[in-house]
DNA sequence: GTCAATGTACATTGTATATGTACATTCAAC
DNA sequence: GTTGAATGTACATATACAATGTACATTGAC
């Protein structure tokens, strides 16, 4: 069992404990911190961690695999698999603008500086570059 | 009543219908498309046209108007405020950076290219810029 | 002063989320 | 090969949240 990074959950924002969970790895293994082969914790131990329902991770772990991104097997917990590059959605760029836009709306609502903002646009700009 | 830009609600998302309306109404206007004095549709208009209960645009209209952003009048309608900068949340740069790595995951794993992404990126640290 | 148009209040319904509990499966040990 | 403990799964339950239905209080135009 590998060291993970800690999840971060907050079981105060409006967006529910299994899709934080879901996104946080989802992360993770799209930056291949997590690599084929790898085992994640299993539902019970993550679930400790994390304090919340193992059910609760389980279905995390689901909705992974039917991504394409894990392999459950009873007794041999989930195992990070290779995945085929997925083929473009039609609207994800559009998409992808208008959840953008969204999001930044928002942290300049909560008073985050445009300086701050740009500064971390550009920081992951050149992490996707390299 | 002034013609705003149409909002996109798709009640297929996993995200609640009054959060969708809030989003595009806040990106709205942190963009200043919808300035301070303008008139926003009435709860029954807006519920029109999103096909969707006027309750569920009153809620929305409610949290904006928590946020600061409208003042809300029986009879009257909704009225953008002027808003005063609200000072920074204390980890609003490190929950940007997260949701931005979130977000950024997410559509490459719908198959949305790097370069593409990228692309906005830019284009959007751009637009912060001018 | 009247009244129609507005946002509000709150009850109701439906759906989603999180948990509790029992279970089927499978691998390691022997 | 049998056993048993560890795993993910299945499904029932409780609760919270979202969306609607309906009635109402307020207010500005006339």
């Amino acid at each position: 069992m590998k060291r993970e990074p800690q999840l971060r959950i907050d079981p105060d924002l409006p967006v529910p404990v299994y899709r934080q969970v879901v996104d946080g790895l989802r992360s993770l293994l799209v930056e291949r911190a997590l690599q084929p082969g790898d085992a994640l914790p299993t539902v019970r131990e993550l679930g400790m961690e994390l304090g919340v329902h193992f059910n609760t991770v389980a279905e995390a772990y689901r909705l992974l695999a039917a991504e394409g991104w894990l392999d459950l097997r009873r007794r041999r917990g989930a195992i990070v698999t290779e995945r085929a590059a997925p083929r473009q959605q039609p609207q994800a760029e559009e998409q992808f603008s208008r959840s953008l836009r969204q999001l930044i709306a928002q942290v300049r609502a909560d008073g985050l500086s445009v300086r701050a903002i740009t500064k971390e646009l550009e920081r992951l700009t050149l992490e996707l570059t390299v």
